[in-house]
DNA sequence: CTGTTAGCGCGTTCAT
DNA sequence: ATGAACGCGCTAACAG
């Protein structure tokens, strides 16, 4: 196991170490004797010979690992997708290193700083932002991205992202057809396209539906955290307009809907319906547990590491990948109050 | 931010590439001109330069990269550990290759093979056994590693790990003041340090209050999981002994135990009072919300790193670090129910 | 089919 | 205080 390199092997089993190294690379293994190759693979293994990978990056300008910026580690929506990565490069012989972020840009761009100086090969980026500085730079540097979860304003990104406006439209179909007419959006950060993407798809269906845009309903979170949801919330009664359901931006801005509801000792769903995005892990154990919209997470990590490695190993054309998402309906929705019961003396 | 080398900024400052070495690593830079030294580093910031991880790797066999395996990163107590341990590792321009093991030995085995691979400079262990083949063969090799949150049974092992027995303690001291006499105790892997030790301090407990042994009220998960839980509290019903409380072995256990309260129609606390461990991110919003014994798990992860850097750097001697726990009461305990309305007819 | 050589980017020794 | 040269472990290119 310790450290057996290539000139030991070619000691041991008397041939020299470009053999070797042909012998024990798969894609080279064809131009050596069958015979020899068999036995050198025999005194690789017994010597407990592992590749050094910074030896062999030098040379070849590859290190098989890439680099994996995650806004936010606590948010259960990305290990999933962290796990998606992680299985699909290891079939590879690829390693993920992984950073948060924590929506700081000034730490991402260390981060990026760390990664690049570490000669990753790509980039997995779920925390892009729409005007994405670093990522920018990444891109004009010809270094292979793919962005998860989130796209950029920068059309030339590849991305694996989900079908957020039918996962919205869903939500909205769900709300309407309970009865619901008065309904507000929390949205996510108006700097990410999750954000933006999910508050046109809801002023959408306020239009497919007949119902009025009010903007008093309609209130931005700084960050897709429960506080941010819970701030907003706060902001929604400020301004006295009634309104029966909210759709949030995503899970955990929901769990801080429920708590601001908690807060002012109004029921959920009783009084006030709420609808989340992700289906979070737990969501469904909360009390009450989550109406959201399901994402393939695991899929989407996946299918994003795998299109990264056809950009490093093909030099392959952006595209973008778009997920299904399904409707999970849960205790969080109802059919709003009767008139004159609900909130506001609705 | 592409690619400059130390011989670019060489020739850029007028000045040779030893030079520039010693001018950038601020342990060489006093034996450089301080005049030469302050050009050559406004050379290399304004060409951007990145020092070649894989280069100095080569040179000085040291990757400023550890490895760092995780059970499973959608346990949420996990994040946190990584976070910290994140935090703690940039300080010292160090990363962490993150990998989930999924408590797989056969899996754990190609991890560790692959971060060995990339000249990982340590590592960190948060998936060990008791009896770990993989982890022996680390330490007999003299690889750095600190295990964190359990233990092996190899007490050369450097750890950082909760007081488990206090935290076990507490909960016990809380069932009893309740009026609980009959507690049972779904018990973590046998094969794990966090198992077999909170097992310890029940039956100890059990002794201090002078309450029965009953092996028919400990029964013993095979993993650490919700499923698992769920399985185990479906076998103490089969066994038909009657009980009040439940004390999990982590979170997940007690999530399993109270979804087997539910298929049973048993409402928690009223009839069952459960308590976990660890206290992980959204315990507290379940339904019913958790009562468990809080880990500061960030610390964890963060004192951890540090212990890890510190046998890298300064070849410490091997080291345990016990984190203080709190127990957190809320509501999925409470008092028994009175005798001849609880289960089995209590 | 295999041996030989060179060089990836860096840090360090030795010499000046 | 700085230049020159070497070698870390590996693979690619070229001979043979």
């Amino acid at each position: 196991m310790a450290g057996a390199k290539l000139v030991d092997v070619a000691r041991e089993a008397g041939v020299h170490v470009g053999t070797v190294s042909r012998a024990l690379n798969p894609a080279t293994r064809s131009r050596v004797n069958a015979e020899t190759a068999a036995r050198i693979i025999e005194v690789a293994r017994r010597l407990g010979y592992e590749v050094n990978i910074a030896g062999r990056a030098l040379r070849t300008q590859r290190t098989q690992t890439i680099g994996a910026l995650i806004p936010d580690l606590a948010n259960p929506l990305f290990p999933r997708i962290v796990r998606g990565v992680e299985d699909s490069l290891e079939k590879a012989g690829y390693t993920a290193l992984i950073t948060s972020t924590d929506n700081n840009a000034q730490r991402e761009r260390r981060m990026i700083a760390a990664l690049l100086s570490r000669q990753v090969d790509g980039f997995l980026i779920a925390s892009a932002r729409l005007e994405d500085q670093a990522l920018e730079e990444l891109l004009q540097n010809g270094v292979p991205v793919v962005v998860l979860n989130r796209t950029s304003a920068n059309a030339r990104t590849s991305a694996v992202i989900a079908d957020d406006p039918q996962g919205i439209a869903d939500a909205m179909a769900h709300l309407v057809a309970l009865g619901h007419e008065r309904i507000a959006h929390v949205a996510g950060p108006g700097d990410t396209s999750t954000g933006q993407v999910r508050l046109q798809a809801f002023e959408a269906a306020l239009d497919r539906y007949g119902l009025q845009r009010r903007s008093e309903l309609v209130v931005c979170a700084e960050a897709y955290t429960i506080a941010a949801g819970t701030r907003c919330t706060r902001d929604l009664f400020n301004r006295g307009k009634p309104f029966t359901a909210v759709v949030a931006g995503n899970d955990l801005l929901a769990l801080g809907v429920i708590d601001a509801l908690k807060e002012n000792r109004i029921p959920c769903p009783e009084r006030v319906s709420v609808v989340g995005f992700n289906d979070i892990d737990f969501a469904e154990r909360m009390s009450p547990a989550l109406t959201t919209v399901r994402v393939p997470t695991y899929e989407l990590g996946a299918r994003g590491a795998d299109l990264l490695l056809d950009m490093i190993y093909r030099e392959r054309e952006i595209s973008t990948v778009t997920l299904p998402v399904t409707l999970m309906i849960r205790e969080s929705t109802a059919p709003p109050p009767l008139p004159g019961t609900g909130l506001f003396g609705l």
